[in-house]
Parts: structure tokens; sequence; C-alpha cells
DNA sequence: GGAAATATCTGACTAAAGTCAGAGAAATGG
DNA sequence: CCATTTCTCTGACTTTAGTCAGATATTTCC
């Protein structure tokens, strides 16, 4: 496939530069896994779990590249008052300085990037650049079932009713409780995308019938919108009705969500009479489901 | 400023990716350095010093990194029978077999990335790599003075009538053996650009009065089309003839290369009466060396 | 034909990065 | 309150990726 050529190609071409990135991180007379540590730890204080998951370290490694760079006076390690067993690093004066050193060569290296471009084709480069993060972040979104009372798929629902009570004129009143009470019946699911692990999004399949389920709490955290995950979980949340032998999904949406609109029209829905006594309600949609 | 910014976030987004291949190409068992040597390894054999070269390797580690792929059965070793110092390599059928399995899992990874997307959004995706690789092969393309007579300025010069020939209605003859002759005058100078040490286009300045120097042998090779490297070419000639304290530089040009014609007028240059009597000049350009 | 240069190999080393098996201290669950 | 779990640290080890100084064979230059 030609598409997949181009993205080897790209991948080839932007590890050669990412390679003079690092290269640049050794200029310092410090080993890049102590560089890239001294690069996580947050401006006020980090646990070590926290650094060890996002670089992926060892325990015993995180603590002697940890012992190094307080050695160097460049972090400060205390204990946690809340929880003795764990231990804060924060930078230290000279940590901030060595850090601000590096971002310094960092933005050395991307300006000489520019450099020999013209205005038009800086201009291109950073816009394309764009569009290559924007789309990678799209394509690391992962959409999966979750338990419905798991923290996240909680905190999922509990945001799209915040944002529902933000929306909606008259506010929003979630009625009986909100979190959908029970786990999901048979023939239900719930779903989540996730962005490096992180939840950005969910939606659920309520079966309202013989042969019908609903489609419920369709949320797309703001940092994710414009990704296409909005689509991606309806496509997901019908076919998980197709695979429990479901022939039709309906929905109900109020008329500030206008986006919510678009998608379901350009998804096959179509406008259907009320079928529940939503208040909140404004538009009914149903799509029958082919076999796909 | 914001585009630095830009980059540097788009440095992390891909590294991110790009170390995701990396781990990839761990998956059978053999350290990265191995299996990048094997794929550097040309289809029709490779002399060791290139490969060096090519992956800015020692010698020392070389051999053994080559040992280590022919004990694995993967490459075959054999002195060079036009120089015996030397020795090629080759791939096995089990190396072609190995390199394969790798390339597989390459595609599949680039693949896997395109997966979640929709079409259009992957037709954004590609779009936007080409673009960004484009305009990163622009920006690694350096220009630099170079001694009139070095092989690479020869080959050059040698490029560009070449092409004058196969362009020019009635073919060309560069007269007086081509090469210009003698190493460059004061105030003369040749310009070379490279893109990764490979000469891609090159540009003259010959002094031809008081005041006044020609631009001659601008060319550019096919591969670097597109990408400014003309533009860049010119505008460091201009500096060139500046430096020397020149203030106006002249150039010649046939019709057939209409190109050439755009950019000297989008460069502020205008055209002035015949000037000289080269057979092969049809428009002649002249501009005044503001101090920039 | 001999000196100098070139290409590769070998041996001896080093630094960085990471793994693994516990030990010890603190928190948590029943 | 005791067993279990969690979090970090320590010591001992390994692998990877290299560097450097010659040794050796071959070619090139004069």
């Amino acid at each position: 496939m030609a598409s997949v050529r181009q993205i080897r190609s790209f991948n080839r071409a932007v590890t050669h530069r990412t390679g003079a990135l690092e290269d640049s991180y050794l200029g310092r007379g410090r080993p890049l896994g102590h560089a890239r540590l001294l690069f996580e730890v947050a401006p006020e204080g980090s646990d070590i779990a926290s650094l060890r998951e996002r670089l992926g370290l060892d325990s015993g490694y995180a603590s002697r590249l940890l012992r190094a760079l307080e050695t160097e006076g460049l972090v400060a390690l205390q204990s946690d008052p809340a929880d003795r067993r764990r231990r804060l690093v924060t930078l230290t004066d000279r940590g901030r300085a060595e850090r601000e050193a590096y971002d310094a060569l960092s933005d050395d290296l991307a300006a000489s990037l520019l450099a020999p471009l013209s205005r038009s084709q800086r201009e291109r480069l950073v816009a394309a650049m764009t569009e290559v993060e924007t789309l990678m972040k799209a394509a690391s979104i992962a959409i999966m079932p979750e338990p419905e009372d798991s923290a996240d798929a909680q905190w999922c629902v509990a945001s799209y009713f915040g944002e529902l009570a933000a929306r909606f004129p008259g506010g929003f009143d979630p009625g009986d409780g909100g979190y959908a009470g029970k786990p999901a019946e048979t023939a239900g699911a719930f779903l989540i995308a996730r962005l490096h692990g992180r939840p950005v999004g969910c939606g659920a399949l309520k079966p309202t019938g013989h042969s019908t389920a609903e489609i419920k709490r369709m949320w797309v955290a703001p940092e994710a919108r414009g990704l296409g995950v909005a689509r991606r979980l309806l496509a997901a949340l019908e076919d998980a009705a197709r695979q429990s032998g479901l022939t039709r999904v309906v929905l109900d949406t109020n008329r500030t969500l206008s986006e919510a609109q678009a998608l379901y029209r350009k998804a096959g829905y179509r406008m259907i009479e009320r079928y529940n006594d939503n208040p909140y309600a404004d538009f009914w949609f149903e799509k029958t489901l082919g076999p796909e």
C-alpha cells in the first residue's frame, strides 16, 4: 500500500532528525536517561511512581537515576507526608536552570530546522506538522469496553452531565442519581475512548426492547474533539448492538447539540417521532442495522 | 516563537511513535544495531565501508556486528575481487527472509497507525507526512562555497551542461572545455548545495567589471527541485557579491528555461539589453544590490 | 621495489541502560 | 493487630553500544 510506504518513509526521515535532537541532549555531559528524567519532573514536583510510569523505568534503575541527579544537586527528594512510603521529587534552582538550558538547546535545534526555509515554507511546515500531530493523536485513541461502574466510566459520565448542565439553557438534572445504577445488562455495553490511557470519551448502549437498543451518554472530552472520536464510538456501539443480534438503534438529543445531530445524520440515522418522555430531548433518531 | 514550540511538540509526538517502531524491531530477539545493519545491506551486496559510513559505525564495531550476522547465517562476507583489502557483504537467503520479516513488522506498525482513521483522515495524514518530509528535506540542504575544481563541483557543472544539451532544441556545446578552467579569481565564488553531503545544485559568480559580476552555472538536480534551492543559491551568490563590494549582478538565460526566468523576476531582477554574445542566451537580466 | 596509505580485523576497554532478587519501611485490609 | 501489599532502595549482574590502539593484508604512489 502506498500510504504504508509513505508512513515508513516519513518515519525514516523524522527519526534522522530526532536523532539529532537526542545528540544535542548529550551536549551537557550527562547521559540521555538522566536528561530525560530531569525533563519529566513536574514544576510542582512529582512522585517517583508517576515518573517511572511515564518513562517506563525499572524501580531500581529509577532510584539510581534520581540519586545521580540528587548528588548533582539538580533535584531534591523527600518523603510524601501523606504516604511516607512514597517519595516526592522536586527540582532545585540548579535543576530548573539546567532544564532551561536543555530547553534552549531544543529551541535552537527547532529554529535551525526553520532557518534555511522561506517564510511560506515555514508556514507550510508548521501547518503540516500540526496536521500530522493531530492525526497521530486521533490514531492513538483506542475504544474499548469498560465496566460501567469503574472510576473512569463514572468520571466520563459525570463530565458528560456537567457539560449538559452548562450547555442546556435551563441547566440539567440527571434525575435518578445519574450513574445509571446497575452494571450493564446482557446486550448492553459501555465503551470508553482512551488517549494514552486517559479517558477522553464514552458511549453506552441500553437495550430497550426485543430488537432495539438506545444509544446514550455519548460524550467526547474537549481535548479530543475534532478527531473523529464520536464517529468511532457510534460505529463501535452499533457493532456491539449488531453482535447482540439487535437490528435497530435509537437515540434522542437536545436542540443545542447541533454537532451531534450532524453526526447522526451523517452516520445514516433518520429522525423519528418522540419515543420517550425525556424532558431534555428535542429530536429522536433511529437507524436500522444492516448485516454490515 | 510559536513555530518553534510547534516543532518541539511535533518532535515529542513523533518520537513516541518511532520509539514504538524501534521496539518492534526488538521483537525478533536481535539487538537494534544488528537489525539496522541488516537493513542497510543492499540487495546486490554492499562493501563494508559504505555500510559503516551510512550508519556512522566504528570499524571495529562494524566488523563485530557483521561477524555476528555471519554466524547467524544472515549475511555472507567475501573479499572484493577488485581490491582484496575490501570485503563485500551479501544477504543470504535466510538474511533476505529475515529482512522481509522486519519489513512486515514495519508495515504492520504503519498500518496500525492508519487503522483507526477514517478514509479522509488517512488521506490527510499521508498528505501532511509527505509535506513534512519534503520540507525537512528542503531544510536539510546546505549551501556552501566549494573549490571550483573539486570533483563535486565538476560533477555539478557537467550535469548542468548535460541538461542544457538535452533541453536546448539545437543541443549545447560548452565551447572552451566547460569546466571554467581556472579556480575562482578574487570576488568570484562557486557555491554548492548539498543534501546529506550529496551535491544537488550549484551556482557561480564571475566578476565581469569594476562593480559587476555575472551569475552562471545555476543548476539544481532533479531530485532537489521544488524545494527552493535555486532561490537560496541565488540569494547566497548575491550575498557573496555584496561582500566583495560589488553593487550589480547580471545573468543571461535561454528561452526554454522558463522556471529560471520566473525565479529571476521574483528575486527582483529586471530584463536588460543583450550584454554578451552567448549564442544560447535569449534574455538578459540585472539586479542592483542594495545594502540588504 | 620500498614507503605510505587504505581497509579490515582483533583484543582490551568503557559507559549507558537496564534487569532481577531481595530488604526494609510504611500503609492497608480483614 | 497481624498478614499482606505497596513503594522505594540496594547489590549484583547483563546486554548493548560503543571506543581505541595496534596488527595484518593489500594497494597505491613515487
